[in-house]
DNA sequence: AATATTTTTTAGATTTGCCTAAAAATAAAA
DNA sequence: TTTTATTTTTAGGCAAATCTAAAAAATATT
């Protein structure tokens, strides 16, 4: 089958929702996806009619079997294209984005697979989250928020909770990428902030509310 | 300005029509895009609106200054896309357009600029067509016809003429790529047909309408 | 439990891009 | 130069995807 921009953006959107609340409200998609709550009805109704989603009248939906699996295809395809962009094109972590959720609609499976061959069949995007495999298969790494680790730690930066431009711009003035090694140096207990330590710069002061937002690969040696 | 694919694809294929009749009438735009000609009414009038065409009623449209800028550009996307699939993800030379038709479409400037550079700012494209530099400039590079060619002449295919899947094929069959030199070892008066030979093959024999369809660069040295 | 508030859905309109059928303009033929 | 044929345009409709405004259902509050 094949699926309009608009669906496709639905569905993405739905996935990325049902992660943390499902089932998904009318409402929280509409917020999503900037539209009107009555434009989701109507599209919820003609994605129910394509089976891609569960849906009844005032109680949220849900992706169906096939949903999920055009859904991952979809996340494949925006992923690696970032990784594309990031990796090839030399682009910023926080510039791909946008970039990519224009190249994601373009349907042509050889194409996702070659270029996959050709980036080298990598496993994560520049954001540092799963790229699912060609039958679907996504990886869940196990990261955790840098504020979990403590004092005299060290970890390497793989994820990101929130990817709003405002945190993408923080961490690039910080000089923290996808793959850096932060060293907590301190913890200070009136306002949760940490002292963090990465090679190369010197220490510095992050919010307990930014250093939430960070997830980390796992704890390495201290 | 943004355009819709629709959009684009006219102005295309206005485009392409206009560099051999010009204006372009409403039925051949019909047929190149295979929709109605009623369909194309509409859209000439729409594209006009928008200052993308010169069309006034029974008269057939050409692109005005503004609308030639936006089909360079086009042809520069779908070129650059072009050589990416071929030269990059290995994909034939008779594959890559329909991939490219969708990819054209993505409308980022510096994603444009980022992936020409990463390609090493090619010329021409996988089936020898040159590409439109940033500033809208497009070599127009001295290709002549195989069939005017004289005998024990060697010269450099550089382009196709007829770029239809058969003749894509049986190009490939012969193992005739863009920047294969060609010999002419003999040329029949009776059917104007060639007898050519291709480094490292047997030598063959090509129709005159064949023929005519392979572009080549300039004449080489005996 | 009754009322108020929030959420969701329906109803009706709009825009884009296409269609068919019929009318009008242009071009070709007798 | 009429008549015929072709090309092009108008008129009216349709489907997708959106909107606003109003009604209906679900949830929360007193």
């Amino acid at each position: 089958m094949n699926y309009s921009i608009s669906e496709e953006n639905y569905i993405k959107a739905i996935y990325r929702l049902q992660s943390t609340r499902e089932p998904v409200s009318t409402n929280a998609l509409a917020v999503e996806l900037d539209t009107k709550p009555a434009s989701i009805t109507d599209m919820l109704k003609r994605l129910k009619v394509k089976k891609l989603v569960i849906y009844y009248p005032y109680q949220g939906c849900r992706l169906s079997a096939e949903g999920t699996r055009l859904a991952l295809g979809i996340v494949r395809r925006h992923r690696l294209w970032e990784y594309f962009l990031a990796e090839k094109l030399k682009f910023n972590w926080n510039e791909v984005h946008d970039i990519a959720e224009e190249l994601e609609h373009v349907s042509n499976g050889q194409l996702i697979e070659r270029l996959d061959a050709f980036l080298g069949f990598p496993r994560f995007d520049p954001h540092g989250d799963p790229i699912p495999d060609s039958s679907g298969k996504i990886a869940t790494p196990s990261q955790v928020k840098l504020t979990t680790l403590g004092a005299h730690t060290k970890a390497k930066v793989s994820g990101l909770a929130d990817q709003s431009q405002d945190m993408l711009n923080l961490l690039q003035q910080r000089n923290i990428t996808i793959g850096t090694i932060v060293e907590i140096n301190k913890k200070f207990g009136f306002d949760h902030s940490l002292e963090i330590k990465i090679p190369g710069n010197p220490p510095f002061i992050m919010s307990e509310q930014a250093a939430q937002n960070i997830l980390v690969h796992h704890e390495l040696e201290a």
